[in-house]
DNA sequence: TCCCAGGGGCCGA
DNA sequence: TCGGCCCATGGG
């Protein structure tokens, strides 16, 4: 398989289907504010479709840290309601996430998993980001001192860098890389960098927003139709998958 | 009841 | 370097 540096055609292949996905569904509005829900300019859940400026303020920028954190191997819908009980604390501010005893934090974020954890995890990162002054104002850490950070991979960390700071960096889950194998795009295990740099090459001319939109994309239609038990029918990229039921190849081994 | 979800740390081979 | 296990709740 020749490198995304050598094959001109993997490129094309990739902004093909990235505008295959949004044509299909339109502008995701990553990363949603939670606080900003119901706002003018965002959705019921704090989506904010087409506007790339959000967040702005040091405060939307660490709901980003806190929900890239809480979404660690766990639905959306649970980090809501964990985001839910924060808000209902007065506890969503970086002090106060500080302030609180580490059991208390815990018990708030319970409903999304892991809450011992990432209890742990969210006040590591927020000291990090107060200590060094990336809030107020909102000025992007480095990403490899986010990576020395106890529970901050790389997953975590471009979230944070892209959604959070609007840095240049392609987040890639484990939906990226399903898709990704589905479409003949790269091996079964592929490592996080190699995935994310080709991305990178393949999108170094285009707007950050494209970066955003991608991912997000990617995340509603692995929802949507490429599931792990993958829905075909209907899917708008079955004439590009190669695990397609009724495709040329459907096992997956 | 079982499966899965917007990962990451740790440990042994 | 890599596979396996652990962390854990809540919805379908």
């Amino acid at each position: 398989m020749p490198s995304f540096e050598e094959s001109k055609y993997l490129q094309e292949f990739l902004k093909n289907i990235y505008n295959i996905l949004l044509e299909y569904y339109g502008p995701q509005g990553w990363w949603p504010i939670y606080s900003l829900k119901g706002k003018p300019g965002f959705d019921a859940l704090g989506y904010h479709p087409g506007n790339y400026s959000v967040p702005e303020e040091g405060v939307e920028v660490f709901q980003v840290v806190v929900g890239a954190i809480l979404t660690q191997n766990t639905s959306w819908r649970n980090v809501q309601s964990a985001l839910a009980a924060l808000e209902g604390a007065r506890a969503t501010d970086p002090v106060r996430i500080l302030e609180l005893p580490t059991e208390e934090l815990a018990q708030l974020i319970r409903a999304s998993g892991y809450y011992n954890q990432k209890a742990r995890k969210l006040k590591t990162v927020t000291r990090f980001l107060l200590e060094k002054g990336h809030l107020s104002p909102p000025r992007p850490p480095g990403r490899e001192d986010l990576l020395s950070l106890w529970g901050i991979g790389p997953e975590t960390a471009d979230s944070i860098l892209l959604y959070g700071f609007g840095q240049p960096q392609f987040v890639v889950d484990a939906y990226t890389f399903r898709l990704l194998f589905r479409l003949g795009v790269c091996p079964k295990r592929e490592k996080y960098d190699k995935v994310s740099l080709d991305f990178k090459t393949t999108f170094k001319d285009m707007e950050i927003s494209c970066w955003n939109e991608y991912h997000a994309l990617i995340v509603v239609h692995s929802k949507k139709f490429c599931r792990k038990n993958p829905l075909c029918n209907g899917c708008p990229l079955f004439k590009h998958c190669l695990f397609a039921i009724g495709g040329i190849n459907t096992d997956e081994g």
